[in-house]
RNA sequence: CGGGGUAUAGCGUAGUCCGGCUAUCGCGCCUGCUUUGGGAGCAGGAGGUCGCAGGUUCGAAUCCUGCUACCCCGACCA
């Protein structure tokens, strides 16, 4: 990726930014660090959620709602989960307002409304859940729970970047619970590789699927297993957390259930999700100076048709040809747009679905009429072709497939290109200097090496991928025996 | 929350140091004509509480004080 996507995009972030507002995704909101999600960008995440969805259905989860505001107190019950979200809450203190007192006009909370206990716009939905799954587990015969919940969330960050870290988001959130903590592991993995499949087939991201070390671990969690893929500019990106919570929620909110041998014990749990930021991954993965680059299998429109004729008697002979080659693509569940404006010039639409993304587009003019011929432009090469009109359907399914593995190999060959080997400190932090990227090293598992290597280069562990091969080696900062390489 | 920067039309900007005529220019928008195979040309037109609140001054986009928002870097995070 060129840094030129605009003149005035000096780096990767602008540049970023540039693509959203450029490709029509989203805009900053008047409140503070949140934002916008315009149409077009909405339905790429209604394609995400549509497929997720479905997936989760396919692995035996039922879809719930829990609600927005959480007691305060119930916070207070998990020690480490507290700690971890108490600085970035919003707290709901008032019900109503009123009239101002100094009598300079405009609203302040009344006074007499305060709330008795404060309310937390939800950061993440483990308390409530769990405060509700009291009710409802009492035997072994209620387990497990296996259920998931499309929501808003509210975390108070610092700083925000659309998609990425937004003050509100979208998501998802799944919350389980088990008789058994190998059951209660076995779905956190396994919503893990759901994940996984996700963003390698539909994203087309690959990722690196391993576990967080103690300290990336999420607040009030026994395990964090995660995604990891790579951004163009060599940074990597958590896409997606499944965590193995043990039963540290359950006796936080007292969930007990008799076994079968009569044994009173406290449920196993988990909980697993992604986000909007997953939007903010595939742009940050395929897109180049010319806009969004979509995947076919999340595209809105997945083929764009835009006629080309001098004079509106051209106009009726050209829709003609052109809604009949729409239909050919739906019947075999295309999604296609024909633009027919008359308010825009063809340059002008080439130029706007290259912005948005669009994997296809078809150009019809009266040549092509005369020709039987229509212009192929493939939006991950940029490159056209000159097609027969005959069986173009099966032609564009093809070239669509095609995309879409093109994308993926493009993506994960940038990953291998920007991924090496450290065996000594010395090594290690030249390859963080001149090249970046994924470093693969021996690490002592210890924390406090772990602390050291981030204060010394800033660099972190991004994760312990689970396929990992076996292989002795040495810490590269304290020389202590290690089994396996981690990605810093 | 620490460091740096910015705020002028829908977007991007000039002007701010050194106060002074009707606030500059480009994109976009509207009207008309000519155009249409890679962001069209010409002509005309609309659009502004110069971030907010005070202050200094005959006079403030410009100087002073306070506030707010946004952007970048860091810490934190999905």
């Amino acid at each position: 990726m060129a840094k030129n996507f605009t003149t005035r995009a000096e780096n990767y972030s602008e540049w970023y930014n540039e693509l959203v507002v450029k490709a029509d995704l989203a805009e900053n909101s008047a409140v503070r660090g949140c934002m916008v999600i315009k149409p077009y960008g909405y339905a790429i995440w209604e394609k995400i959620q549509a497929v997720l969805d479905k997936m989760f259905k396919d692995t035996g989860h039922v879809n719930a709602y829990f609600p927005l505001f959480i007691p305060k107190s119930y916070f207070e019950k998990e020690a480490e989960h507290v700690e971890g979200f108490a600085k970035e809450c919003a707290v709901v203190t008032h019900s109503r307002l009123r009239a101002r007192a100094n009598g300079k006009g405009g609203l302040e909370p009344d006074p007499d409304s305060r709330l008795e206990e404060e309310l937390i716009v939800r950061p993440t939905s483990e308390t409530i859940i769990w405060d509700t799954y009291k009710n409802w587990i009492q035997s072994y015969r209620d387990l497990p729970i296996l259920c998931n919940q499309w929501a808003n969330v509210v975390r108070w960050e610092m700083r925000t970047r659309m998609f990425l870290r937004t003050a509100e988001f979208l998501w998802q959130e799944g919350h389980t619970a088990h008789a058994t903590e190998e059951e209660a592991v076995a779905e956190a993995k396994q919503m893990l590789e759901v994940y996984a499949e996700f963003a390698e087939k539909w994203l087309a991201m690959p990722v690196l699927k391993g576990v967080k070390s103690a300290n990336e671990r999420f607040a009030g969690a026994i395990e964090t297993f995660c995604i990891e893929a790579m951004m163009q500019d060599g940074k990597a990106l958590q896409a997606g957390t499944s965590h193995f919570l043990g039963q540290n929620f359950a006796k936080a909110f007292d969930v007990k259930f008799l076994t079968k041998e009569n044994k009173l014990e406290y449920v196993w749990a988990t909980s697993w999700g992604v986000s909007t930021r997953l939007m903010g991954a595939l742009i940050m993965t395929h897109s180049d100076d010319n806009g969004l680059v979509l995947p076919p299998k999340l595209a809105p429109i997945q083929v764009v048709i835009i006629p080309i004729y001098k004079n509106d008697e051209q106009l009726p002979m050209i829709s003609e040809k052109a809604l009949e080659i729409k239909k050919a693509l739906e019947v075999k569940g295309i999604s296609v747009k024909y633009d027919d404006r008359n308010t825009q010039k063809p340059g002008w639409k080439f130029n706007e679905y290259e912005f948005k993304g669009v994997p296809v587009r078809i150009a019809i003019g009266p040549r092509d009429i005369e020709e039987g011929t229509v212009e192929v432009a493939r939006r991950d090469t940029l490159e056209k072709e000159v097609f027969q009109q005959a069986d173009l359907a099966n032609k564009i399914a093809h070239l669509l497939e095609n995309i879409q593995a093109n994308l993926y190999q493009k993506a994960l060959t940038l990953r291998e290109e920007n991924t090496h080997k450290a065996d000594s400190w010395d090594e290690f932090k030249d390859v963080l200097e001149t090249k970046g990227g994924f470093i693969l090293a021996h690490w002592d598992g210890t924390p406090e090496t772990e602390q050291k290597i981030k204060e010394e280069t800033k660099a972190t562990i991004r994760t312990i991928p689970f396929d990992a091969p076996e292989e002795a080696g040495k810490c590269i900062y304290t020389g202590k025996p290690s089994a396996r390489r981690v990605v810093f």
